[in-house]
DNA sequence: TGCGCTGTTGCACATGTTTGCAATCCGGTG
DNA sequence: CACCGGATTGCAAACATGTGCAACAGCGCA
């Protein structure tokens, strides 16, 4: 393989200028005559030359590579993110570098060292947190960090949040307000700060309604835990008859299993919400009431704060988003 | 921002060796005595060194950057696809760049723009199909080129597609033995090749067997599309008693119409079949007959054939892989 | 003509690496 | 002691670009 790229040097030589003049061409704003640059775009053009954004980086201290940090891509809630996340870097002219991480211990460092030698202006992470020194040479390297619905008290990165608790909360009266007795909170083993928010939430308000839940974790939070959960709180002593399910994914398997295996009806006789509104969660199989989370917004914030001159707003103590109610058919009572 | 990130020169300083030696106590199979690039490493850790990339590849002319060009991420296949991509782009000793793309003209031309300002060392195309004088320019640049499911005439990049007509064919036959006499195939207007492939195999091998099929094409390859679907086909005069949707999603969408708009039971009045075997396939509210894409062997094939060293082996006429079709409780008799 | 100003251009240095080449060192052998 | 070979190390050139500084051209004005 010849890996031959076209120069600017051969581009300044076709359009009979020097090379600064082709590196101005491409800098707005840069001082060059209209007609010396549209010769230098045309010969650019003929030879078929880009500007070689390494280099460019290696001058300018700025390569525009953002990293995104996420585990588990191909969950719904996680690519719709991805995409909402890619696609509001690009049109803000910046490009991203994905980088996959597992539950092994160093994943997500890992995954910041290869940010570092890339010398990304940014990271944005989705899964795991990463070692405390990691991020402070991150911080120290002049790089950027978001930490999506992670916590973290260390002050520095960009920290994105949702009112979990405030969710918890308000599903919680929603079942009340449709007659439910026995509630229960369907969580996962994951045990990250906005799964156990949303358990917290719940259970405090049931518990200032005059309700107790019984929680059971099981696995991860797809699919399959629900399955499982259903089995181990649909076959309880007095079975309950509303169900707050940490994820979207979580509700689904819980409610395939109520339906198919233990014949029950919902709404009519179990009420279940989930979190995250999915895809599937608007199909017709599911119909599943559920609270959205603001992707676009978390973008929006995110890349935002990335290209701010001086991050050290009010925002340097986190954001804390709302996620929506959608109201579907798996709770009695719109 | 300062952004200020230490150099190998300083390394050098701190370890009492030249600049050289550094690189090469980072290069393996370079010549350092085992002692001083102990000392080094020592000093880059204490440091917080890391090879700065950008300054690598320009030397030798290879990033490790492949741009993986996709649009519609957030969709359960191509999710899996990109996951399967990615980690093996990183066990391989990458990094991946995502580019999405959207439907608008020269979109994927502009994706590939962007591979080359980085001097990606490859680029996965899985969405759109690139001009041919920027395809020219990319491998006459050194950049290898693997295009996935996506049909072109032209040599020098890699093609990985799936016997998609085979499967129509192979469906065709099954539904034949289940005893449906009206087929019907539902597509996208997308008309991709492999849509069109699947379309084709099932139309022919109908033909073969003496029926004849309805097709009908609406909107993209998602949910969506499958109820409308479901609207045009089942209320047609003579029914069909049994479809092929060209991707999974349709078919979820047209069970969905089917059994809760039309109230037809499945298998008995209606047998279904589907293609990708996404995670919701699987799914109890479904149990989807369906096609599975071979995403992790497509994405092996992709990164073999990327790390190879003479790319021009048996390969450069393109690969042709096998989708198994994965028996679940849709189509009647096993 | 001489002067100052503005806008354009080229020179040369800087960025952080890799690597070919030559120099150095060290142990062993004649 | 001279010499040889192998391993290790440093020097300097290269990679493709951005940019400060000075030079220069052109223009208006005194």
């Amino acid at each position: 393989m010849p890996k031959e790229f076209v120069s600017a040097q051969e581009v300044a030589e076709k359009a009979g200028v020097s090379r600064s003049a082709v590196s101005r061409a491409f800098t707005p704003g840069a001082s060059v005559s209209a007609e010396t640059r549209r010769r230098i775009l045309a010969a650019a053009e003929e030879l078929g030359y880009h500007v070689n954004h390494l280099a460019r980086g290696l001058m300018r201290n700025e390569t525009g590579i953002v990293c995104l940090v996420v585990s588990e891509v191909a969950t719904p809630y996680r690519s719709v993110l991805l995409r909402a996340l890619t696609q509001q870097l690009q049109s803000a002219g910046k490009v991203a570098m994905l980088i996959n991480t597992d539950r092994t211990d160093g994943s997500v460092d890992r995954a910041l060292q290869q940010a570092i030698r890339y010398r990304a202006d940014a990271s944005i992470i989705m899964s795991g947190m990463p070692d405390k020194s990691i991020v402070q040479l991150c911080l120290r390297s002049g790089q950027r960090l978001v930490l999506i619905n992670r916590d973290d008290d260390q002050p520095g990165p960009l920290r994105i949040n949702l009112d979990d608790e405030e969710c918890g909360a308000r599903i919680a009266t929603a079942f009340v307000r449709a007659g439910c007795k026995r509630l229960a909170f369907a969580n996962s083993e994951a045990g990250t700060p906005s799964l156990m928010g949303r358990e917290r939430g719940f259970q405090m308000a049931a518990k200032r309604l005059g309700l107790d839940v019984v929680v059971k974790r099981y696995g991860q939070t797809g699919y399959e835990a629900g399955r499982v959960l259903a089995q181990r709180l649909l076959t309880l002593p007095d079975r309950p008859d509303a169900v707050f399910c940490a994820t979207d994914l979580i509700a689904c398997g819980f409610m395939d299993a109520a339906r198919h295996q233990f014949r029950i009806a919902i709404p009519d006789e179990l009420c279940v919400a989930g979190f995250d509104d999915i895809e599937q969660a608007a199909w017709s199989s599911y119909e599943l009431t559920t609270f959205s989370q603001p992707v676009t917004e978390i973008a929006e914030k995110a890349i935002k704060w990335l290209m701010e001159d001086a991050p050290e707003g009010e925002m340097s103590t986190g954001v804390r988003l709302h996620a929506d109610l959608v109201w579907r058919g798996t709770v009695r009572g719109a």
